[in-house]
DNA sequence: TTAGGGTTAG
């Protein structure tokens, strides 16, 4: 592989710490100089500032030299090398402790642990360098803090004093099981370190995030050994990748090449994963053209990347090759395919993933399944997301956060607190995701009182502190209660400074209760504080042309062509036949324009006869008498006639929006399903602009 | 000598 010295240009601290996701800390810049520069890594030996004072700079020219074979170890015994005496002064236990070792050898950790308890409970039993092991292999496969304590604790009150091995085999159950904060005692407190210590602590703070520590250990290690394998690299691009930065990974695979690894499979996959995650799918394409034998690791990571750019339909050609190329698809692959799926709205696919994935021996992987119950509550097929969530053999919390949610877009607020208690009841934690779903759920369903108790409840019973988030969705529920005020009061009480979404929440709220004053002080805020951003000027502009200052909606679409930023009318679209047919209010481009209108006024005769009053309230002050009239034509219902016209009878419709659907629409959609006994489900193009504007009457922009 | 690495879900 030939690398272009150019691309492969320096890289400093600095860099880190002004990418995305390096955290607002206060952090200073403590390297100018690169980490590596080119083909010449030499630093400038200088002492620098915490946090990171114990790096000292260093230089990294020894270390990328081509290999050397390593010398053989001397074949002397190093007596930390063995366990200690210790271990070897107490009760027989050959029967039990054999019996442990054959348990996890057969990955029947569970028994194993089990058969533990009898240890556990007579103590002072002799246990061996390889039951301790045996326990710690099953700790790992089980993954549970409760076994890592249990093995841990027996280990310490018995004595055991670990040698290099076993402390890192220790070292190793701590990282897995997520009890970082031990596993860092423990590093930092071994007598002895070699590769493999470090590359476990290292790995283990990638896992949880905490890339730029990863990156601070890094340079220590490569301080004190000067030298590092292919694993380290493949951890270390995965940590550049954690931090979105490019050319730190771009150095890093300057490093491999020149260090011989890079044809690794395990750093070209990480390789692959950092350039999609970093933003360039074409660098990505380029690792992934050039390995020699392509692995389903390799093409899961290309397929997500793809994914991960919005090329689903590519993702899936993609996919299709990897499926005609022979290669064995695994959980990973059925799990981005799923999510694919989710995108394009695809349900045949997903269907045929889930087929796929059943057939394959993967029916029973918990993110296959979580990716599962995800499609189908989106989809509008809540039963089957119940359904595949019952089937699932093990659940975690994004497991639960899936459905909780899923219930949350179903409008069925409480059966989504009802989960969300059952999930509590199961001792499963809840995270900050957990929250923002049944709130959300709360919104939609209007669940003021439940809401309300359940945002308390968040920094006062789970140690969760309010986002920003979760300050929008009780602005939005207090705006829906009329308590405008409350809203306003929240938001300047908030621990932090407003956002945007949060300025939006109330922007909704103010024109749900017909407030232009704030909504329009909500709008400035949001227009001062992302002046670059398509859609709040689009926010503003609706509440000026909503209120008739027609010269200040005027300056903004000045505003808007002067800065060359293109605006859509809100719109629905459907696909039928493989065709998307999209509507605007009051549309009149279609070439079935007039049997699509007819349709819409024969259903709203026939929906009125099922209690249908158009109630939707207009915020216009100016508004002029045709707009109930005007509510009827909104793009969604005028989707759902040619729908209706165009498919075969019983045949589900599925429409998707450009903005949040309005409550006529809501009402009459769900009025309409029942009189022509068909499904339909309606979905927001983007979940995430539920915030940003609870409108959907003609005019509006988005 | 053993042990440490890559891709997935809300």
């Amino acid at each position: 592989m030939e690398l272009s010295l150019a691309r492969y240009q320096c890289i400093s601290l600095d860099q880190i710490q002004t990418s995305p996701s390096f955290p607002s800390s206060n952090h200073k810049v403590l390297r100018t100089k690169p980490l590596f520069s080119g083909y010449c890594f030499r630093f400038d030996r200088r002492k620098l500032n915490n946090p990171f004072d114990k790096i000292k700079c260093f230089s990294l020219e020894q270390g990328l030299q081509p290999r050397r074979p390593k010398p053989k170890p001397s074949r002397t015994r190093d007596p930390e090398l063995k366990g200690t005496e210790e271990t070897r002064v107490k009760k027989p236990s050959v029967g039990i402790c054999s019996q442990i070792e054959k348990l996890v050898l057969c990955s029947r950790y569970r028994e194993a642990l089990e058969l533990f308890e009898i240890l556990e409970i007579k103590g002072g039993f002799d246990v061996g360098l390889s039951t301790y092991d045996a326990l710690v292999s099953a700790c790992i496969g089980l993954g549970t803090v409760r076994a890592v304590k249990r093995v841990f604790g027996y280990m310490i009150n018995n004595g055991f004093r670990p040698d290099l091995y076993m402390s890192n085999r220790l070292l190793l159950m701590h990282v897995k099981c997520g009890r970082m904060i031990d596993a860092r005692r423990l590093f930092d407190e071994m007598p002895r370190r070699n590769l493999v210590s470090w590359n476990t602590i290292i790995g283990g703070l990638v896992d949880i995030g905490d890339c730029l520590e990863a990156f601070r250990l890094f340079i220590i290690m490569w301080e004190e050994f000067s030298d590092c394998g292919s694993r380290t690299f493949a951890t270390m691009i995965r940590a550049s990748a954690g931090l979105e930065l490019i050319s730190v990974g771009r150095q890093l695979h300057s490093c491999a090449v020149k260090m011989g690894v890079n044809e690794d499979i395990f750093v070209t996959c990480a390789l692959i994963d950092m350039y999609s995650k970093c933003g360039s799918i074409e660098d990505a394409q380029w690792v992934f053209d050039d390995m020699p034998e392509k692995t389903t690791v390799g093409w899961n990571s290309i397929i997500a990347g793809y994914a991960l750019h919005g090329y689903s339909e590519e993702a899936l050609s993609m996919f299709y090759e990897m499926r005609d190329s022979g290669v064995k698809m695994d959980h990973f692959t059925f799990s981005i395919i799923i999510r694919i799926c989710s995108r394009l709205a695809s349900i045949e696919r997903a269907k045929q993933a889930h087929a796929g994935l059943v057939r394959s021996g993967f029916g029973f992987d918990i993110v296959a399944n979580t990716a599962l119950v995800d499609f189908y509550s989106k989809w509008g097929r809540i039963e089957d997301a119940q359904r595949v969530f019952d089937r699932m053999p093990c659940k975690n919390t994004i497991s639960w956060n899936a459905l909780i949610a899923g219930y949350g877009y179903h409008g069925r607020g409480a059966e989504a607190v009802d989960l969300f208690e059952q999930m509590l009841k199961e001792r499963m934690r809840p995270n900050h995701v957990t929250f923002l779903a049944v709130l959300s759920a709360c919104s939609y369903s209007r669940l003021f009182k439940c809401g309300w108790e359940i945002f308390q409840s968040m920094s006062r019973d789970h140690n969760i502190k309010p986002r920003a988030m979760h300050y929008a969705c009780m602005i939005e529920l207090l705006g829906q209660e009329g308590l405008l005020d409350e809203a306003f009061a929240l938001i300047r009480g908030a621990p932090f400074k407003p956002t945007a979404n949060m300025w939006a929440a109330l922007l909704t709220a103010s024109r749900v209760n017909e407030n232009f004053e704030l909504g329009k002080f909500a709008a400035e805020k949001l227009y001062g504080m992302e002046p670059e951003k398509l859609c709040n000027y689009v926010v503003l502009l609706n509440i000026y042309n909503r209120s008739g200052k027609l010269k200040e909606a005027a300056a903004v679409l000045q505003t808007l062509e002067r800065k060359g930023l293109r605006m859509r009318p809100v719109c629905s679209w459907i696909e039928v036949n493989k065709e998307s047919h999209v509507f605007r209010s009051r549309d009149k481009r279609h070439i079935q324009t007039n049997e699509i209108y007819q349709k819409v006024d024969s259903l709203i005769l026939e929906i009125s006869k099922h209690g249908y009053v158009p109630k939707e309230k207009t915020l216009l002050p100016d508004v002029d008498e045709q707009e109930q009239h005007v509510l009827s034509y909104h793009s969604e219902k005028l989707a759902i006639a040619f729908g209706l016209l165009n498919t075969m009878n019983g045949s589900p419709l599925q429409i998707v929006q450009s903005h949040r659907i309005c409550n006529d629409c809501h009402n009459a959609i769900k009025l309409i399903a029942l009189v022509t006994r068909r499904e339909i489900v309606v979905r927001d193009a983007s979940r995430f602009h539920r915030f940003k504007d609870g409108s959907c009457s003609c005019g509006d922009y988005w």
